[in-house]
DNA sequence: TGTACATCAGTGAACGCGCGTTCACTGATGTAC
DNA sequence: TGTACATCAGTGAACGCGCGTTCACTGATGTAC
């Protein structure tokens, strides 16, 4: 998906106009994009521990003075990156979901298109699932953020297109975090072991059915379950 | 429920002949106890990264060369906390299944249990969720372990107790893992959050309910499904 | 289009500091008789 | 019971090393005319 394996979604914003020269060393200007990569794949690799200027140069490629060039400290690293990560993220959610055939009783297109995003930006996938429980910090308020508000385009655009069971709400919200979080936990799963992707998908059916239509079920009173609706999902 | 605040569950194994004498300044010989205490608190206030020999010695309030007494490196700790955390973990909601009177249809006394528990390991239960996803190494492997313990465990115990539906093996196994996550992270909230123990006592329940019961409901072919016994739970 | 200049990206050397580790030492605890 | 001794737990000083940070510098890029 990403031409440099670990930049998020975008190809680079511009080829700079002497890209046709070969004569670079290392190219000139993509000193930020090589950071956040590489912050993304140490922390992925050896954990926030390891993360030091001199070790994220080592791995960036580049001399660790240049990275007061682009951040005034590492620590500011890690939120810019779940930033660009989050957007990256909503966006391409946003746009599967717009994408689903009006057929489809499945969550499979989405959830399809989640498993790619993962895999083509799996350190960073791996390292915000990870901050999620971190420490309190700027870099778990903005996952934190992130998450909901994923949870919320996922009302209004599942309610939008008739999507939901009719749950009341609280239940509801408790049905659409455990679907995202445990399809997030399927992410990781795939990102391990991509050849199990068709069971991984068939894990998250059930993961939908059982939180939205069999929470419907068991939820009504007898007399006014909208069982019909409720099946179709 | 632990005397000294984050010691896993049990008192100090043997309070030792001079306990009666006030004139220690420190304690001789509780150096573990303290050591892995301040390991779990630090951690869970700092994250991984601020685990240093000599910020964990200040926690600890002793010489940071007393940590070679007790552990070959800092590195070596981490899986110690886990294997005592596990344990506990494994061995409290093993007796807190069997405690669960046989009329009761819910979650309620073990989550109850664990809710406990949970608070009182706080920052144990902290390192343990968020080591989950962390980086391959000892202490991951071991928090696997525990639980794929755990699950096994939920298996033996509720099957022997004829409180699972008769789902296929993959489809139980799925219901189960989701079932522990969750209900980990209900924890998480109710440590941030103990005023809220009854809202996630009530979630808690419903979490089961869908992946046991609604997953019945929603599993078999319409001729043979278990109604009344999936109902029951 | 070419030229001069300002700004930006990247570098190597050097600094003081906190790190992990080792050492010799003190005092508490456990044990043999 | 008391005494002598071995072992264990804890300490402060000292070491060399890698850390973050600052500095003066080079070369690339963008811009004004």
């Amino acid at each position: 998906m990403s031409k440099n394996g670990q930049s998020i979604s975008k190809p680079p914003s511009k080829p700079p106009a002497g890209a046709a020269n070969p004569s670079f060393k290392t190219e000139y200007g993509q000193g930020r994009r090589k950071l956040l990569d590489a912050v993304a794949r140490l922390v992925a690799r050896e954990g926030s521990a390891r993360l030091t200027l001199r070790e994220l140069a080592k791995e960036a490629g580049m001399s660790h003075n240049s990275i007061y060039r682009h951040f005034p400290s590492v620590g500011d690293m890690m939120p810019t990156l779940i930033g660009e990560f989050n957007l990256a993220l909503r966006n391409g959610l946003r746009q599967a979901r717009s994408q689903v055939p009006p057929d489809e009783l499945s969550s499979r297109t989405v959830v399809s298109w989640l498993l790619d995003f993962a895999l083509a930006n799996k350190d960073c996938f791996v390292v915000a699932m990870r901050e999620r429980h971190g420490p309190l910090g700027p870099a778990r308020a903005a996952i934190e953020q992130g998450t909901h508000q994923i949870l919320a385009d996922m009302r209004s655009d599942l309610g939008a297109a008739g999507r939901l069971p009719p749950l009341p709400p609280d239940k509801l919200d408790l049905a659409l975090r455990i679907i995202v979080q445990q399809t997030f936990e399927l992410c990781l799963s795939y990102i391990e072991a991509p050849e199990r992707r068709e069971a991984l998908l068939a894990e998250a059916e059930l993961i939908f059915a059982w939180c939205l239509a069999g929470a419907a079920m068991l939820s009504g009173d007898k007399t006014t379950l909208p069982l019909a609706q409720a099946k179709s999902l």
